[in-house]
RNA sequence: GCCGAAGUGGCGGAACUGGUAGACGCGCUGGAUUCAAAAUCCAGUAAUGGCAACAUUGUGUGGGUUCGAGUCCCACCUUCGGUACCA
């Protein structure tokens, strides 16, 4: 009987489901797992041979778990809601929830073909009214809790207005409180709101009549149709990440996180120490303030830089300036954010006209607006230290603006301009002679004595914008009574999608939804919030949903969360490091402080998957022509590099006459060959369908098995590193498995049709068990550590071994089979049951270490004299116990090896001589 | 700029705390089997020299530590990923 796994697959995915082997229970007698995968979007592209990379560890790593007697949580959903069901809606009117359907739909054979480990009836999917219910509801905590500082955790909005009315704040009295209208204490609260709304800019096109994303505005012009695209301000919900960016700052240190995804978002949340101060203008009519992490240099700042969007911009600007600095707002105007990061050398700028103060040594100051000063960040105005700051050095160059030099750095010539570490203030009046901590510490000692500035902690972090004016994402369960913000009630809860005639904006700023009045208009003097929630909404607080996914009376029960708790392992990729993964910590801290999880963060560890690249094929057109030339000769011709479609090359090779019928234009083409075939040139780079390198999971389950294809993502290489899918190497991982199967049911010529495995129940053999044992515990080892391309190299080996044993045993061939079940599913599972079992091998336990079986041999081994490697192949030195501890035995052994020479010193590695130096 | 990761055969990659570099797989070469092919099996495969045993050189470059370095330290080069003109 041959290995057929068209056969084999469909049959066990079957059974699992019927039987259903994956359904997961609480356990609480076995230690839990919970390991998660970053749940797709179901776009309508379908899987490409990339996207299962992640899964297939996960999935690996769950089945191990569950071998070695954990209860395990390993879920799969989809993150449902998005622009791209959204586009098609608006072409072509279909209802985005059919086209999400109809995708989830094909995600869901796709990855039932691959043969993991899902309780589907687990899933979640965002756009689910059943699971959107509770991301309103989350969104209601947040609307209705504020950050309080004291504790630096959430807390009742209730809280503080009991408070505000009975002591005030420092704003106003408990008296002023009550004397309020319900707007006025309203907007007050909306001041401390997790869920707040505001007023911001955002990217507005008025040729589309709608509002894009940032993703969709290239060079101040949208991506589809080149309009021109301004910032235009509008009412949206914020959340106040920012109040946790000090928590989310800290207790990255105690998560098992890649190095650089942590150092990601360190730098996203951007908390920066230093003081801020106020200068006032020389009319003395203006402050302001600065934000600056170098207080010591106070006494080099020569000049004043302000955004050109800062809000004093016009009061500041004279007479005789405004020409220069209208023009110069026409000139940044045309500059999207991206032409600004784009040239940063380049210095341009503009004279206000105005002067301020130096606050220590009352010098004029002039005040400049320049573009490298951003609006968004600090106040939008620094001090120029151009001594100790590299662009306001360019600048003061640029302009030439007095430059004062303020550290000596004499010392320390190798030390750059911006270096914090050496040199000692000259300059500057009472800082002098101090080195540079002393006078930052001494400087803003000074400021916040007079009263003219303070230490002050600046993070980078922004609050998130809440608002889409799109259709296809959760509508908020918000009602407006006289432009107040109310909530619905729980009882409300889900407040569903109305259904609309059009997907398309109205035109005017607001969403489709708009449109559809009945639904707007909720009651008398009562409408409807019209604005939806982000894509990353959904995704804040899905696998809170996973463990108990059909609660309808909270979104996870306390018993239930209690049990999973966190994450033990999470894989994804790494590009939604300071996205997704950012909101999640937040939501998860805010559903912490309301004491709803027991966990302030929700992923323990985290892995990120590498991409796995595409392999072009590439063939070289020779100019002007439709002649084609082959990859070894094409250097002796002028061509023109072309892909082709990665279907018509194998093994590099062109199939020429389906490259002729590939493309009418190709239908005449010449070749020239070398050694009688046309030899394609390759190339890595992204799949993609552009360049014809997309690998569809389905096309090598058909031809290889769903098997072979887990098997060969493994083999390609670590998880975390980018590796291009390269199809040639597939046979290896389908030849290892057809060679596992021929363990079982070996291949007479006298019996080609043995349907019955030839299983002996003999015991194994000493030289079996020391091969099995290895394998064990390399297998298990390298899992652990989620090495799983070295784990599949110790299976090969052992398969190899026990091939050139002719090893039958029921004895070895069981333990080998659990082994690979985790990798290679469906054929454990066949070999499994054709050994007489009638559970699944899921369920099957792990085979036990037996470290007996783990001991070196004590034969040849090479040792080396001075480092040299003596003799290559040399009878045991292995040394007793007595004689690592006795140096006097050790030489004696060593010296009677060396023809009576005594040894200087001996390196004894495990137990045995290594070098000898004499 | 800055931050992070990585440079090993023709290719993907092994080598866990410093201990025989190149596991495993692909590809290639030769052989067996076959009418032939596919499939399968066996042998070889870092480079140079040698019929061979073997010798020498080899983990981006240059130094260093060590009996011993792909691994540790210093300097540099290259590639990839991230990013913020962040005061």
């Amino acid at each position: 009987m041959d290995y057929n796994f068209s056969e084999i697959e469909p049959k066990w995915q079957a059974w699992w489901e019927e039987q259903g082997v994956y359904r997961v229970l609480e356990d609480p007698t076995k230690p839990k797992c919970y390991v998660l995968d970053m749940f797709p979007y179901p776009s309508g592209a379908g899987l490409h041979v990339g996207h299962p990379l992640g899964y297939i560890a996960t999935d690996i790593y769950s089945r191990y778990k569950r071998h070695t007697g954990h209860c395990v949580l390993h879920p799969m959903g989809f993150d449902a809601f998005g622009l791209p069901a959204e586009q098609y809606a608006i072409e072509t009117g279909q209802h985005p929830r059919l086209t999400t359907e109809q995708n989830i739909t094909t995600f869901t054979a796709q990855l039932r073909r691959i043969g993991f480990d899902y309780d589907w009836d687990r899933a979640v999917i965002t756009a689910d009214p059943a699971y959107y219910r509770w991301t309103q509801w989350i969104f209601c905590q947040l609307f209705e809790h504020y950050f309080e500082p004291e504790v630096q955790a959430a807390r009742p909005i209730a809280d503080l207005e009991k408070r505000f009315a009975q002591q005030g704040s420092s704003d106003f009295s408990a008296d002023q409180w009550k004397a309020m209208s319900r707007q006025e204490q309203q907007q007050v609260l909306m001041a401390y709101r997790l869920a707040y709304l505001d007023y911001a800019d955002v990217n507005w096109c008025e040729a589309l009549g709608t509002v894009l994303a940032n993703d969709e505005v290239k060079d101040g012009l949208s991506e589809r149709g080149g309009h021109p695209v301004v910032k235009r301000r509008m009412r949206q919900w914020f959340l106040r990440i920012t109040a946790y960016a000090d928590r989310l700052l800290h207790q990255l240190d105690l998560l098992d996180w890649p190095l650089a995804l942590k150092e990601m978002q360190r730098n996203w949340i951007g908390r920066s120490e230093g003081a801020s101060c106020v200068f006032s203008t020389q009319d003395g009519l203006h402050q302001i303030e600065i934000f600056t992490t170098r207080p010591d240099t106070l006494f080099g700042a020569t000049f004043m830089v302000l955004a050109p969007e800062h809000h004093l911009r016009a009061a500041l600007t004279t007479e005789t300036q405004k020409d220069s600095v209208d023009e110069y707002l026409a000139y940044v105007a045309g500059r999207s954010e991206r032409d600004r990061m784009a040239d940063a050398k380049t210095v341009t700028g503009v004279f206000s006209g105005s002067y301020v103060k130096h606050p220590l040594s009352g010098e004029l100051l002039p005040i400049w607006f320049a573009e490298y000063v951003l609006a968004g960040y600090g106040t939008g105005a620094i001090m120029a230290v151009p001594s100790d700051d590299n662009r306001d050095h360019a600048f003061a160059q640029h302009f030439s603006l007095p430059i004062i030099e303020v550290i000596d750095r004499s010392a320390h010539p190798q030390s750059s301009r911006e270096d914090r570490e050496t040199g000692v203030l000259m300059n500057s009046g009472f800082l002098n002679g101090m080195n540079i901590p002393q006078a930052i510490k001494a400087a803003m000692d000074e400021l916040e004595r007079l009263g003219i500035g303070q230490r002050k902690i600046q993070y980078r972090l922004r609050d998130a914008g809440f608002s889409r004016q799109r259709y296809w994402g959760e509508p908020f369960p918000v009602l407006y009574r006289e432009g107040v913000p109310e909530l619905l009630s729980e009882a409300e809860l889900p407040l569903q999608l109305p259904e609309v005639e059009s997907y398309r904006p109205t035109g005017d700023g607001h969403s489709p939804i708009a449109s559809a009045r009945d639904w707007v208009e909720a009651g008398p003097g009562l409408e409807r919030e019209t604005d939806t929630m982000p894509g990353y909404a959904g995704s804040s607080w899905y696998w809170l949903r996973y463990m108990d996914p059909h609660n309808s009376n909270a979104f996870v029960s306390g018993e239930r969360e209690q049990f999973w708790s966190q994450v033990d392992l999470y894989v994804g990729g790494a590009e939604h490091a300071v996205g997704h993964l950012m909101y999640a910590r937040f939501w998860n801290h805010v559903l912490f402080d309301l004491g709803l999880v027991s966990q302030p963060e929700p992923f323990r560890k985290m892995v990120n998957q590498g991409m796995i690249q595409g392999r072009s094929s590439l063939v070289y057109r020779l100019e002007g022509s439709n002649t084609f030339v082959s990859h070894g000769l094409k250097d002796q011709y002028s061509t023109t590099a072309l892909h082709v479609d990665i279907s018509i090359v194998h093994n590099d090779r062109l199939d020429l006459d389906a490259f002729k019928q590939w493309r009418e234009e190709y239908k005449n083409a010449e070749f020239i060959l070398e050694d009688g075939v046309y030899r394609c040139g390759s190339e890595v780079e992204k799949m993609s369908k552009r360049w014809y390198n997309v690998v569809n999971p389905d096309d090598v389950c058909e031809r290889y098995g769903a098997d072979t294809l887990r098997l060969y993502e493994m083999f390609l290489g670590p998880l975390e590193q980018a590796k291009p899918w390269d199809t040639r190497g597939i046979d290896g991982s389908h030849r290892f498995l057809k060679k596992f199967w021929k363990l079982f049911f070996p291949r007479d010529a006298k019996d080609e049709n043995n349907a019955i495995p030839n299983i002996s129940e003999e015991e194994a053999t000493p030289q079996e068990l020391k091969v099995l044992h290895k394998t064990i515990a390399k297998v298990s080892a390298d899992i652990e550590r989620l090495a799983f391309n070295t784990a599949v190299s110790a299976l090969m080996v052992a398969v190899n071994e026990f091939q050139s044993l002719g090893t039958r045993k029921r004895a070895i061939l069981e333990p080998m089979c659990i082994l690979l079940a985790p990798f290679a599913p469906h054929i454990a599972e066949e070999l499994w049951h054709a050994m007489g079992h009638k559970s699944p091998v899921v369920l099957a336990s792990y085979p036990k270490l037996d470290p007996q079986w783990l001991e070196e041999d004590q034969f040849e081994y090479p040792v080396s004299v001075n480092g040299k490697l003596r003799d290559k192949v040399l009878l045991s030195l292995a040394l007793e116990e007595s004689e690592i501890r006795e140096e006097v035995l050790r030489r004696d052994a060593v010296q009677k090896w060396m023809d009576g020479k005594a040894p200087r010193k001996v390196i004894v590695v495990k137990g045995k001589i290594v070098n000898v130096v004499v």
